[in-house]
DNA sequence: CGTTCGGTTGACTGCTGTCAAGAACAGTGG
DNA sequence: CCACTGTTCTTGACAGCAGTCAACCGAACG
């Protein structure tokens, strides 16, 4: 009843773009970091872009108080600007909520005037403006939404997002993160998400084939829970499309 | 005591890119819309920039309940991606809060080879990067802030940005919009909205010079109750730098 | 076998939403 | 000039959802 582990996959478009690029195969590129890691702090990072090959990835921000809320999650085949110089997700801490493979693509090797950095821009302003859409839903359900609506959300939005690069085994997925995170993404305190998905699996809603696994057993009432129209909300959160007014 | 109004002005770096594009005195192109007009549903803006001269301008997002998310807000000089086609933005509602004057940017006038269009796709660039900047703060302070820390954040951020573009008069500026607007904005009701305003203004935070206008007496209180370092704030949401990685 | 971390549950508190009524004000038409 | 209307703001009473605090459990790990 586990989730079969794909082979790690970059996703197709982005495997050739990079091929272009870096002129060899992309597998001898991968970087590795553990649960829990930051992956800012580093300079290393600074104006760099991440292409994520395996596991979770949370961009946050934190109050002075400590109070963290995620911003965006990174899910595998995910790639994004990090980093602090230029780019105003400057504030932003990136950690790694599982373990991670990932690519580091220096901020020179988008910036040439050949086709395949150009490529790489338009995918890059396509997943700015993914993500930008993600973050317009979460920013209504946090405003507008209560408990369930909230986690509803979340886990509709992990469920798409991982079907579109093939990690679900129907409506199973690996879920490997804590509580107190989802509570980070949700704006809730852990107590109160513990309390939300125990009902949730009470209903039926969801279920736990194992530990770290989640299979969300009702679609149709998470959906309704986070008022989601599924078909739409697939085609908003999963943009790819090259944005003209952006491309060069 | 009223704030002096400025003279209409369209900044001048953006000026000078719409010269160069529309080879013609920018003032001929200016449309006008009148408060409560909602400019989405009207085919003509799919996948256009909207260029706001003067006024406010909501992007929201409802759910089927029928409440209601502002997402961010456009301030006299900005400039953004709406239509439904393309964008990500999609969903969106685009609403006139006060009486309003734009420009229309079709989207073929940002696609061509030129450098105008260039310039005109780095701004929009700028912006859409900014436009992120700004909804990670709120989503910030809509899941793990009170109602005196979104409100205070709200009212600073806009104090910060009308006083990049000259709107303000000391800490004095126009505030064409309703608490139910502003409830939509931060995450809260009309009625929590008007408790925290009346707190604030009890406690010598904030006054109302004139019906319109709101003075903001006490800055360093309310950057305190929001959590702002002001000046790292400032520079994070009025970035306008061209980012490397996007531009062509 | 002790320690740590994440999850679970209960009791209690309190912030914010809901409902309702009234005030202030602008606009409209007689 | 004066009703009439609709919108926004204001305030109070009350309820409920979610946060806080605390205790305990189970699994993983050294």
């Amino acid at each position: 009843m586990t989730v079969q582990k794909p082979p790690k996959i970059i996703p197709s478009r982005v495997q050739s773009t990079l091929k272009d690029i870096f002129l060899t195969d992309t597998r001898t590129l991968i970087s590795h970091a553990s649960q829990g890691r930051i992956l800012t702090h580093e300079g290393e990072f600074a104006d760099h872009a991440l292409l994520l090959v395996e596991g979770w990835v949370a961009l946050s921000k934190t109050l002075d108080g400590g109070e963290t809320q995620i911003i965006d999650l990174m899910l595998p085949g995910d790639f994004a600007l990090i980093g602090t110089r230029i780019t105003p997700v400057a504030a932003t801490t990136v950690e790694a909520l599982s373990d991670i493979d990932y690519i580091n693509i220096r901020p020179d090797m988008a910036n040439g005037p050949d086709t395949a950095s150009a490529s790489l821009r338009e995918l890059l302003a396509a997943s700015i403006l993914t993500t930008q859409s993600r973050t317009s839903e979460l920013l209504l359900r946090l405003g507008r939404g209560n408990a369930s609506s909230r986690i509803a959300y979340a886990l509709i939005e992990f469920y798409i997002r991982l079907q579109a690069v093939g990690r679900t085994n129907g409506s199973i997925f690996d879920f490997p993160i804590t509580q107190q995170k989802l509570g980070e993404f949700t704006g809730m305190t852990n107590v109160h998400v513990c309390r939300t998905l125990r009902r949730f699996e009470h209903e039926g809603i969801i279920a736990h084939p194992d530990a770290r696994s989640i299979e969300l057993t009702d679609i149709r009432a998470l959906c309704a829970l986070a008022d989601i129209d599924i078909d739409r909300f697939r085609k908003s959160i999963l943009v790819s499309r090259v944005v003209p007014a952006l491309s060069s």
